[in-house]
DNA sequence: CAGGATCCAAATTGATACTG
DNA sequence: CAGTATCAATTTGGATCCTG
């Protein structure tokens, strides 16, 4: 099972950052970092995958389908979020109040990112491992 | 600017998880939130964007490279990456010790995922962050 | 040189109660 | 209903010192 122990490589100095500054770990690193604060917190990833249905979902809809969460904490996200422009959120100005969330369309543009990390993930028992991938 | 309000809508439920489970919100997030936790940490990205060349390198290298971390940092997130899978550790057994690092090949396969949240992260701006993706 | 151990500060999360 | 306020617990990160 001779490889020819090239195919792997990758070449991250074929791009430069979104700001087209010159690529140096330093920089990708943070633009990824960036990235994933957006989706770091311990319900976001919970929380949009009940959004991804593209519907609006009533804060209290939200409450029962995570019943996990605490109110605190499911407005802090969602907050977040709708800071970060993840979500949009609609208040109804009512009486008992009504507030749906659902994604924006860059939240739903959120999908193929996610696929490839599930990609990577489902790669890790077909790549050894074990061994090193340099020499 | 009239839109068919319909080409970016995505259907997650093509897929099954990666054990073959019926997708649910829930298994899919709890996949996700695995896979970032292994990348979650205040040092890893900046040492998987060093370690991105495919070469070793060694643990004074990184602290050199990476001026801001001190040594527990960084020796406990090189573990916590070892472990996952995702760097390789190699102990030379001289005096002084040696030790050095690089990607396993399951972690150079990382870049494309990597990638596509930078894409993710480009489409910001041309996705209109303030209209809601649902009607 | 490459860390392990200890102690401490900061950030995150959670439980509970209260409100327009 | 959809939050906010407060306090407590947990988790995380960092400074410093020690060692094979």
């Amino acid at each position: 099972m001779t490889r020819t122990d090239k195919q792997v490589r990758y070449e991250p100095k074929s791009k430069v950052d979104r700001e087209g500054r010159p690529y140096t770990p330093q920089t990708a690193a943070a633009d990824v970092e960036a990235i994933l604060k957006v989706l770091e917190g311990r319900w976001k990833l919970v929380i949009l995958f009940q959004l991804f249905d593209g519907e609006r979902h009533r804060f209290s809809d939200l409450e029962r389908a995570i019943p996990a969460v605490s109110q605190k904490m499911l407005a802090q996200q969602l907050r977040q979020l709708e800071r970060d422009g993840v979500v949009r959120r609609f208040v109804h100005p009512e009486v008992p109040p009504k507030v749906e969330y659902c994604l924006t369309e860059w939240g739903l543009a959120l999908c193929p990112a996610l696929d490839a990390m599930l990609v990577w993930a489902a790669q890790r028992e077909v790549l050894s491992g074990g061994s090193g991938a340099c020499r």
